[in-house]
DNA sequence: GAACCGATTGCCT
DNA sequence: GGCAATCGGTTCG
């Protein structure tokens, strides 16, 4: 029997302007290949038309390559030589633009760990794919479930994500004033 | 080719 | 609050 994959997120979702995107993800559920199930809760948008804070703001390198690709597919890369980050490639094809997935609450299939609460387990972008076991692998996955090959990484459709908010990005020092991080208000798996 | 910086986190004082 | 870990990219000589 095939399974069921109608409420998984398609192209059309991610095809979307970057901000609509992220705005949209919150809420929704990200499932990896082992199960692990997780509701994303924080949200930032890189790229687009003119972004100094973009690995795609001085075109396409060996790196960022997956961002000037179609939508639909993961962009994974390595923060600081340590910890790796999982983004979501939007817009249109040539339109360098994804979505930072900053932080998710664990929902199933996530392993615990000393002295961390299990709400902690995903609430930044490096422990959240350090808890999913994401890394270099998935970059240029395909994660829209219309795509070939899809599968490693799935979205499903959420309900309501409650009040969000826009603020500033953080951890970066370019470009901050753009309100371009999307959070649920109040939830304690934000990053810090 | 060397020096510096970065979409982070955890451990130190 | 400071700082190390550690690798790819950018900048400068």
């Amino acid at each position: 029997m095939i399974a069921d994959t109608g409420d998984s997120l398609t192209s059309s979702f991610f095809a979307r302007p970057v901000l609509t995107v992220a705005r949209d993800l919150l809420g929704t559920v990200l499932v990896t290949a082992s199960g692990a199930r997780v509701r994303i809760v924080e949200t930032e948008a890189y790229g687009g038309t003119d972004d100094p804070a973009s690995h795609a703001g001085r075109g396409p390198t060996r790196r960022s390559e997956v961002m000037f690709g179609p939508p639909g597919f993961a962009y994974v890369y390595l923060v600081y030589g340590v910890h790796h980050c999982l983004n979501l490639v939007t817009g249109p094809a040539g339109d360098p633009s994804a979505v930072l997935i900053r932080a998710a609450e664990p929902l199933a299939g996530v392993a615990p760990r000393p002295d961390t609460p299990a709400h902690r387990l995903c609430a930044g972008p490096g422990l959240l794919c350090r808890s999913l076991g994401i890394d270099l692998n998935l970059n240029g996955a395909p994660v829209a479930a219309d795509l070939p090959g899809a599968g490693a990484l799935r979205l499903l459709a959420g309900g309501e994500p409650g009040p969000v908010v826009a603020s500033g990005r953080i951890g970066i020092r370019r470009a901050t004033r753009r309100q371009w991080r999307f959070t649920m208000a109040g939830n304690p798996g934000l990053s810090r």
